[in-house]
DNA sequence: TACATATATTCCTATATTGGAATATATGTA
DNA sequence: TACATATATTCCAATATAGGAATATATGTA
């Protein structure tokens, strides 16, 4: 059997990096796939494959609009996830303060970029 | 180029439905592989490869005991997941009360059933 | 040491990406 | 109608799975 989809769930859809920047730039405002071409500085056919995923799991919608399509979140899809990860936030606050957090993020990406 | 790998981060490796299971259960208490391979019902060598994609990316670390390694998982590392979901909070709440975000959730389960 | 147990790793197959390029579709405009 | 613009879709290549089976490694025990 293959990988889980990137449609089977919310989870697996922001897997992507790149959606989840989709999803914080459409946050702020809606924007039309051209706005987000620019806004992205990525090609017009990877904006609307990563929009495609998006809306297969429903975080976000469409508006018609002329020959432009409007997308815009849905935020309480996201829902999930925030019920998911509440479980786990009783046991982070003591062990571990804000900066460490920083810190280990930060040594994180430094991991990351070595392994490639 | 190849989709992201899942230990590319903490967002990639909890993408699993599988791996999260695992997250679900070791966050109660500690367990080695072979305590997991009889919770989870799956093969050995699943639980030992879902394993080693959490334990890359922080989210557990592992201890030996005899011929044991006891898991447990490190929630801390979860955290960037609840901060990048706060920036949605804000969203929802007035819009979809709780028992709409059940519906919906089970209307989504029926969805993906459909699918496949 | 020989054997059993616990776990990790390797090899394999099928599949689903991600991204680029080219193309199709839909809609507005002259 | 012909053309331009906005977006989606298809085709392609490369790659990284997820899972099964078999095997390797490590450690405890008789």
């Amino acid at each position: 059997m293959a990988r889980t989809k990137t449609t089977y769930d919310v989870f697996s859809a922001i897997g992507e990096p790149k959606r989840r920047a989709l999803i914080e730039k459409l946050i702020v405002e809606e924007m039309s796939v051209n706005e987000l071409v620019n806004a992205m500085q990525w090609r017009q056919p990877m904006v609307s494959k990563h929009l495609a995923v998006l809306k297969d799991v429903g975080i976000v919608t469409e508006r018609r609009l002329g020959r432009s399509r409007i997308y815009q979140v849905r935020p309480e899809k996201l829902r999930p996830i925030q019920e998911w990860i509440h479980q786990f936030e009783k046991y982070w606050g003591g062990a571990m303060d804000q900066l460490d957090a920083y810190l280990e993020d930060i040594q994180r990406k430094g991991d990351r970029n070595d392994k490639q």
